[in-house]
DNA sequence: CCTATGATCATCT
DNA sequence: GATGATCATAGGA
């Protein structure tokens, strides 16, 4: 049970980044309620070069100002009016670079994530999918802008067996004309816990 | 199996 | 006033 330190989401390496969250465990304590659950899915999102990217050409607003912020804080928005999608902050101040966790295999408090998904059983669409990841976990936008490193929300390296990474394109951003064909998006074949494989 | 559509709002133009 | 790093559901092939 190894804490993930801040200085981890620091690298300039946002891809590799995305690539090696796969295995570690999110945790979450919303209102003195733990859930866990294993990163199964990940994209990156390359600030400033990279067209899918909110802060793609140095765009600076208020929505996207905490991408600018030093690395290992969570940026969390809004989208299409009704998710939440979960990001990590990655690279130094100034740069925008982000990893969009996109699944998760559900571990600690299974029984929360439930009531909150408002299921009865246990399925992937439980938290595969960022906008469910999010919600199983109890995160919304009052939490945009806390470390990843802290009491409400931290990582932790727990690495059981290796997991059997694949390499893709990343899901919904077709606008991005050339940028969506990068293979930034990763996820963990071995798990059933994944959005689109 | 697949494509189409509604929900719903903070942020940007 | 338009739009989106989405999801669940409905209906047709």
């Amino acid at each position: 049970m190894k804490k993930i330190p801040a200085s981890f989401f620091q690298s300039h390496q946002v891809v590799q980044l995305a690539e090696e969250l796969l295995g570690c465990e999110l945790c979450t304590t919303i209102n003195g309620v733990l859930t866990t659950g294993i990163i199964t899915e990940t994209e990156a999102y390359a600030g400033k070069g990279d067209k899918a990217c909110h802060a793609h050409m140095g765009r600076f607003t208020k929505r996207t100002s905490v991408m600018y912020e030093s690395g290992g804080i969570a940026y969390i928005y809004l989208c299409y009016g009704i998710h939440h999608l979960f990001n990590i902050v990655t690279n130094t101040k100034g740069n925008a670079d982000a990893v969009l966790i996109r699944a998760i295999e559900p571990k600690t408090g299974i029984d929360i994530m439930l009531s909150r998904r408002k299921k009865s059983k246990l399925d992937k669409t439980l938290s595969s999918g960022p906008g469910n990841v999010s919600k199983a976990l109890g995160l919304d936008k009052s939490l945009n802008g806390i470390s990843v490193c802290g009491e409400k929300i931290w990582l932790q390296n727990t690495q059981k067996e290796p997991v059997n990474i694949v390499k893709t394109t990343r899901i919904g951003v077709d606008y991005a004309g050339e940028d969506a064909k990068l293979p930034w998006r990763f996820y963990d074949a071995n798990s059933s816990f994944v959005s689109v494989k």
